[in-house]
DNA sequence: GTACTTGCAAATCATTTGCATCCAC
DNA sequence: GTGGATGCAAATGATTTGCAAGTAC
């Protein structure tokens, strides 16, 4: 049994608050600029640092999605996301949870199976008219 | 119209060569030493080049998976994943693709959505016993 | 010759780390 | 005061790019 001890700092607590107010599923630096306005001496190290615990604490998602950065969610509820392939744009797909999926594959590979991610990919409306993203 | 000159110069050949004799689905620099055998003076960017030139000829296929490293795969058939999250291995699994799925998507978010991609996620037979990688 | 390719080295981009300082208890 | 948290700068890792030299037609 390990203690763990939960400190929420108001860098934490200015990160997570953040992170919720958005849907836009943001990278780590879009969410820096965001911090950087209710706490100007924020650094850059620390937004990525709290987001890595924060995902390790449950109270945010990381979200591995195509493209080279990740991005982060305040909705830690499961559920796939679309990415524009043009913008990089993530939103969030209303589709229930595949939930037999895993157990359907679990013989055929030799792995055991914990998880699956689903990722759509497509045009983001902004993106599929000719409008600038 | 656009004319496009392909040339298959011997990297390219050897790098496709090379990239279909494994199931491994290498990296970029995991796929460098392995050509580097047969071209020994080969140089990682044109690897990294070829590559990306083969995807785009659908030649070759890169997979988004997570990890940090992009990974390579010279079967061009649609199949889904499976990643190792100790190891980072991957490997195919044998199910169907979903076909219906992205039109049942489609309408909720806006989106255009052209493609999907399902990553699973677990423990490589190596890394479940708990032999090393 | 022309256009495309390559190897090499340097640049870039995202992320992580070392370390001295700071803060809460 | 002690241990974790922060800011800053420097380090790292993966990938990309500039450029001069090479190659195929």
């Amino acid at each position: 049994m390990k203690s763990e001890k939960l400190r929420i700092t108001s860098q934490r607590d200015v990160i997570l608050d953040e992170l919720r107010s958005v849907k836009t599923h943001p990278t780590a630096d879009e969410l820096y600029e965001q911090v950087r306005r209710r706490l100007p001496r924020v650094s850059l190290a620390t937004v990525y640092r709290n987001l890595e615990w924060l995902s390790e604490q449950g109270l945010a998602q990381k979200i591995e999605v195509g493209g080279r950065q990740k991005r982060f969610d305040g909705d830690i509820s499961e559920h796939y996301h679309v990415r524009c392939s043009k913008c990089g744009r993530v939103a969030d797909v209303e589709m229930d949870m595949l939930d037999g999926i895993e157990e359907r594959i679990a013989q055929c590979c030799g792995f055991t199976v914990t998880g699956h991610r689903i990722e759509f990919t497509g045009l983001c409306p902004a993106c599929s008219n000719g409008s600038a993203c």
